[in-house]
Formats: C-alpha cells, sequence, structure tokens
RNA sequence: GCCGCUGUAGCGUAGUGGUAGCGCACAUCCUUGGUAAGGAUGGGGUCGUGGGUCCGAUUCCCACCAGCGGCACCA
C-alpha cells in the first residue's frame, strides 16, 4: 500500500500499481471521465500509468495549464499520424507545445496551406475513431531497431543521440501509429474532441540548425472547447488590425519603397513622433547628467578591425572603398564614443561619464529577417556609453535600469522580460572578466528586486548583456532596452583615466541603448497604444474643424493661437461637413478635434471631441491653450513655471 | 540566407490568353451642412522588373526584385 495526498491534504491509502484513472473514480466518476493525466510529486503522468510511490497526488483536467499542454501536446501526435497516412514519403520528426499552440515539423515532404483542410480532416477521423493512447517502456536498442524498422529515421537519430545512462524510453502508440515521446497524453485520441485548428506551415531546419536540412512545419493549436478557439482567433483578428505596418499607412505615418528595403521613409507626421521621442529621451538623461555627442557615419575599416566588428560582423556591414581606402558604416556607435572619451586625458575624479548620441547605424540584415519598423538595415539608436570604475560598476547598472524602467512607464509599457545573455561560445576576453560583470549585471537587477531569464550564450562577443522586452500586437518578443558590461573595447583601444596614484587604469564601459532602436520601439509603441497615442505624443496634437466656412476666420484665428502656445495644430478648412471631420480626424487618431461653429467664433470658445470619448467640452479659448499646454507636457520631465 | 505564399492607380481590392474594372483618396462644380461618409462630373494604371512560349501575355513558364508567414540570424 501507498499513501497519497490530495491537494486539500486529505490522505487516500490505495494499493501500489493503482492507476491515476482509478483513484480519480475513488473520488468521483465525473473526475475520472475529464481526467487528463495527474500528477504525483510534481510529476505528469498519464492516467493509466501505475503509481507506485506515495507522495502528493492531484489530477490535472480542462482546468489546468498542463492539461491544455497535454490536449495540445496529443493534438501534435494526432497532426503527426494524420500527415503520416496522407504523405507516405513524410517522415516524423519532433512536434513539441509552444505558447498559443503546438506544431510538428516533417522531412520528405512539402505541405502548403491549402492543404491544411485536408490534413484537419484526417485528424476529425483520428479523433472519431477514439484510439485508446497507450504508453510502453522499450529498451534502448530496441526502440531504436523497432523505429529504423518503421522507417523512421529521425526518431532513431533522437534515440541515438540521448544519455549515455538512458536505458529505456516510452512510446506512445495510439491504433497503428507509434510515437517516441516522454508524455504524457490524453488517454484517449476522442478527448482531443472539436477545437483545434491548423494555422499556418513553414519551413524549420532539423534541430534549429541552418546548415542541416529544411523541414515542414505545421502549426495548429488546439482548445478544450470550441468557444475558446473562436475567441482566440477573434483575439488574432484583433491584434493584426493594430499591426504597425497597418497602421502606419493609415495614420500617415511612414513607408518603405523597394529601392531601399529595410530603411525607412518617414513622413511629416513620423517623423514628428519620431523627435518627439528623441527630445523626451534626451530631457531624461539631461536630468541626470548624460551630455551628447555625434560622431561619424563613415569610419576607416582599420577602426572596426581594432573594435573587433570586423572579424565578427564583416558580412551584416555596409562597406565602400574610396581611393582604395575601405569604408564601413558604422553598425554601432561605441568605436564613436570611445574615441571621443579617449580624446585627452580623464581624472578618476571626473568618472562616470555618461556620453550620449543619437546614433544612426546600419546592418545589413538578412533579407528574411526585414520586418517593418521593428527590423530594419538602418536604425537610430538612442545610444549612451558610461566609462566609470570597478568600483562604480553595480551603481551605474542600477541606475541605467532605473531610467530605462521609469521611461517604459511613461509610456505604459509595464509588460516587460528581463534577460541576462551570457558568454558565447566564441568571445573575448578573460573568463575572470567575464564572471565579473555577469555577476555585476545579475546582480544589478536583483538588488532592485526585478527578475530575470538567463539566455545562455547570448551575451555579445565583448561582453554580458541584459535585454528587455516587449511584445508586439500579436505576441512576438522584440528587444527593445539593452544594458551592457564590456572590458574588452576599453581594452583594445587602450582607454585609461588617470587614478588616485597618477597611474593609468582601464575603466568599464557599460553600453545602454533604452528605447534600443527608435524605429523599433515606435513600432511596438504603435502597437501597444493601437495607434492612440497620449496627446504629448501624438504628431497632430488637436485639429481644428469650422462647421462651415463661415467660421474660417475664426478658426484660423485659433490655429494660429494655438500654434503660438507650441501646440502641434492643424486646421481642416475643406468644405465638407462637420461629421465628415470628425470621421476622418478620429480614423486618423488625432486626440483633440476642435469643432468651431457660429456659437465658437461668437463666444471665443471651442468645443472640444476627445479622440474615444462621445462627450463634448466646451472650453473658453484661453481656457484650452493653458490646459493644451499642460496636456503636452512630457511625463516624467520637470517643467519650471 | 532557407522553405512556402503574394505583387493590379496613393490606399484597399475585382478580373481576364485578345492591352483592365470597383470603393476610398484626389480635382472641378453644386451644396454651407453642429459631431463617424451630401451629390454630380472628371483625371489617374507601361497590371513589381527582365526574359521566354504564343499570331497575341497583366494572365502561362523562367529569372530577378520587393512584401507576407515561419526558420536561421540579430553587435
Amino acid at each position: 500500500m501507498i499513501e497519497l495526498v490530495l491537494p486539500d491534504g486529505a490522505k487516500m491509502s490505495v494499493e501500489s500499481g493503482i492507476k491515476g484513472v482509478e483513484v480519480a473514480s475513488k473520488i468521483s466518476e465525473g473526475l475520472a471521465k475529464c481526467a487528463v493525466a495527474v500528477k504525483v510529486n510534481d510529476t505528469l503522468m498519464d492516467v493509466t500509468t501505475p503509481i507506485t510511490t506515495g507522495g502528493t497526488f492531484s489530477i490535472i483536467t480542462s482546468k489546468n495549464p498542463e492539461g491544455l499542454e497535454i490536449l495540445r501536446h496529443t493534438a501534435a501526435h494526432v497532426l503527426a499520424e494524420a500527415v503520416e497516412a496522407l504523405y507516405p514519403s513524410a517522415k516524423a520528426t519532433i512536434g513539441p507545445v509552444i505558447e498559443n499552440g503546438f506544431y510538428y515539423d516533417f522531412a520528405g515532404i512539402i505541405i502548403k496551406e491549402e492543404e491544411l483542410p485536408k490534413i484537419e480532416a484526417k485528424m476529425a477521423e483520428i479523433v472519431a475513431a477514439d484510439y485508446p493512447i497507450e504508453r510502453k517502456m522499450m529498451a534502448r536498442d530496441e526502440a531504436e531497431k523497432f523505429f529504423a524498422e518503421r522507417g523512421e529515421p529521425y526518431k532513431v537519430e533522437i534515440i541515438r543521440d540521448m544519455p549515455g545512462d538512458v536505458k529505456e524510453v516510452s512510446v506512445y502508440t495510439q491504433g497503428d501509429y507509434v510515437e517516441l515521446c516522454r508524455g504524457p497524453h490524453l488517454p484517449r485520441t476522442g478527448m482531443l474532441g472539436k477545437a483545434f485548428k491548423l494555422t499556418k506551415v513553414s519551413a524549420a531546419y532539423w534541430r534549429g540548425d541552418a546548415t542541416k536540412e529544411s523541414l515542414q512545419r505545421v502549426y495548429g493549436t488546439a482548445f478544450f472547447n470550441e468557444k475558446e478557439l473562436k475567441a482566440y482567433f477573434t483575439m488574432l483578428e484583433e491584434a493584426e488590425r493594430r499591426d504597425h505596418r497597418k497602421l502606419g499607412k493609415e495614420m500617415d505615418l511612414y513607408h518603405f519603397e523597394e529601392y531601399a528595403p529595410g530603411d525607412v521613409f518617414w513622413h511629416p507626421r513620423g517623423w514628428t513622433l519620431f523627435q518627439t521621442l528623441i527630445d523626451y529621451m534626451r530631457k531624461r538623461q539631461k536630468a541626470v547628467g548624460y551630455v551628447e555627442i555625434n560622431t561619424p557615419q563613415l569610419m576607416n575599416r582599420v577602426l572596426w578591425e581594432t573594435s573587433g566588428h570586423w572579424d565578427w560582423y564583416q558580412e551584416n556591414m555596409f562597406t565602400t572603398t574610396v581611393e582604395e581606402k575601405a569604408f564601413a558604416l558604422k553598425p554601432m556607435n561605441c568605436p564613436g564614443g570611445v574615441l571621443v572619451f579617449k580624446h585627452g586625458l580623464t581624472s578618476y575624479r571626473d568618472l562616470p561619464q555618461y556620453i550620449g548620441e543619437f546614433g544612426r547605424v546600419h546592418r545589413y540584415e538578412a533579407s528574411g529577417a526585414i520586418h517593418g519598423l521593428l527590423r530594419v538595415r538602418a536604425f537610430t539608436q538612442d545610444d549612451a556609453h558610461i566609462f566609470c570604475t570597478p568600483e562604480q560598476l553595480h551603481d551605474e547598472l542600477q541606475k541605467v535600469v532605473k531610467l530605462m524602467v521609469s521611461i517604459y512607464e511613461d509610456f505604459g509599457m509595464t509588460d516587460m522580460t528581463i534577460k541576462l545573455s551570457t558568454r558565447p561560445a566564441e568571445r573575448i576576453g578573460s573568463d575572470e572578466i567575464w564572471d565579473f560583470l555577469e555577476k555585476g549585471l545579475a546582480e544589478a537587477i536583483t538588488d532592485l528586486g526585478y527578475t530575470y531569464e538567463i539566455n545562455e550564450g547570448d551575451g555579445a562577443f565583448y561582453g554580458p548583456k541584459l535585454d528587455f522586452k516587449f511584445r508586439d500586437a500579436i505576441g512576438r518578443e522584440w528587444q527593445l532596452g539593452t544594458l551592457q558590461a564590456d572590458l574588452n573595447l576599453p581594452e583594445r583601444f587602450d582607454v585609461n583615466y588617470i587614478g588616485e596614484d597618477g597611474q593609468k587604469h582601464r575603466p568599464i564601459m557599460l553600453h545602454r541603448a533604452l528605447f534600443g532602436s527608435l524605429e523599433r520601439f515606435t513600432g511596438v509603441f504603435i502597437e501597444n497604444t493601437a495607434g492612440r497615442f497620449p496627446f504629448w505624443l501624438a504628431p497632430v496634437q488637436v485639429m481644428v474643424a469650422p462647421v462651415t466656412n463661415d467660421q474660417d476666420e475664426y478658426a484660423k484665428k485659433v490655429l494660429k493661437r494655438l500654434q503660438r502656445a507650441g501646440i502641434r495644430v492643424e486646421a481642416d478648412l475643406r468644405n465638407e461637413k462637420i461629421s465628415y471631420k470628425i470621421r476622418e480626424h478620429s480614423l486618423k487618431k488625432i486626440p483633440v478635434i476642435a469643432v468651431v461653429g457660429k456659437n465658437e467664433a461668437a463666444e471665443e470658445t471651442l468645443t472640444l471631441r476627445r479622440l474615444g470619448e462621445e462627450k463634448q467640452i466646451v472650453m473658453k479659448l484661453e481656457d484650452a491653450v493653458k490646459q493644451f499646454k499642460l496636456d503636452a507636457r512630457y511625463p516624467s520631465v520637470e517643467y519650471d513655471d
């Protein structure tokens, strides 16, 4: 006999070897019916696997997040069975659960999007057949032989590559289909139900390695009921409406041309937004001691060889040769910053130094990587390099993180994840330096009460980094802010400061960008706000709209008054009905429409309609000016008045 | 870069082996209307680019360019 402790603390004594589903039916038959899996001592197991050890015990149903993962994992197996049935040349590889669904990768076939309904129909047949899904253990060499005979070379490779101490593996059978898998799974294919859908096809590399063969990936998703499935697709459709590429066109912010793939043509309204972001950042940075520099776009290749970028990234650099001298467009601002710092001698008394640059950099991104404003070939970083002593490192890192978070809060962007990227396999600098810097970054974050995830081996070649990631409309993660610690560039460029002892010492260099790329930040921000910018950021803050042309003179007067107050204002004097103008400027997401008619002209007032609000407010012109001036102020910036 | 898909006016789209429509936008005129589309008329297209097949190609084939979805990459 073994003892199981239920979630409510109740203890249950059962014979060893009992199945999870049998335990469930002891509690209630209903529970047994909807049990997806069980959890014994934090290990998930199939409901049909004999339980031989006592301990904590819980039943996983559709209510648990683990339940949904198991459902989707089983859906992936059903997908694999359907594909192998429909495409005899298909070889199954792997099919994991991912956020919002699952996928399965196949070798030996090409599947087009229009073939997905056919596969879904086959999956439905497998569900209708309601095969029991059975787990059994196989000796490792037996399993290898078994899958080799079934013509599943990828399964064989997976078994071969398992660690040496693995002696047996689990396989799952549903009908004639057999899959190598750790499990657990739904007890029967019928439990998958109807709430699944294949969503897209794409290519993927075997084992994520671009030098290996290309596989056919099929993505899908599954839920416990059709209502949730439908809600998921509704949510996706709404998210697509927030796509910055769509809103960028609708709001007339920017466009691209074939002549310059991945390089933005900013329109007046988009550029105003862009410049406002820079203006805001400049004020925030100035307030905490940053200075600003500007360095050349094009610098001699020798500089990039010194910095190490040539060795690492020459494939991704734009280069040109003039009079037999090779130059490269800067892909980073750091060497420029280093040269400015190095120009002259710096005393320890003058550290730390905060040297900022709104630097435009060019990187030849792979053609398939370009994505709207989120991944471009020319972008502007709100870059800064901080030179400090090792003793100052901890404080300086914390200051950057605090400033970064405060800035995101001003934009209402609080849903971020912080990643610590550690030393890559190929790098420069000694292990002692990496140890010191990785520890410094980790402590800076934890000491401030934030948590981070580790991206093993994902650091830059010259140092570890903290990345601040945000999601776009449909949930893809994009890195915005970055904070990098670097002892290598100072070494390579022989950067020094004069210490108290009169000797030269090596400073630590921090690289940091808070927006990261202004272009990317703009894109993510558009998607986060669905284009409804706060007043202080809106490219056009107020649109003056006369009811009839009789009020044109008053409208012009209002326009001039607001312009003089520094408000970004336009007047729509076209011969159109007021409802037409309201509609048009609302669609362009202009925060305030100031309607002026006969009454307003007579009384020197404005009737204000704020975006998204039905109610109208009548204000004296001068009161409105005061209000707009307050609304236009940047958050977290001190104003003297 | 890899695999698949797409490319028709500024934007959104229909369509075809016999050189193209529609809506919005734009222009002119009528209308001067108080909170999400008033009406009429009109201009605008080498159907992504270059080759090929064909009597004839925007349509079929090939290459290239660009975009989209993933993968790989991302200092």
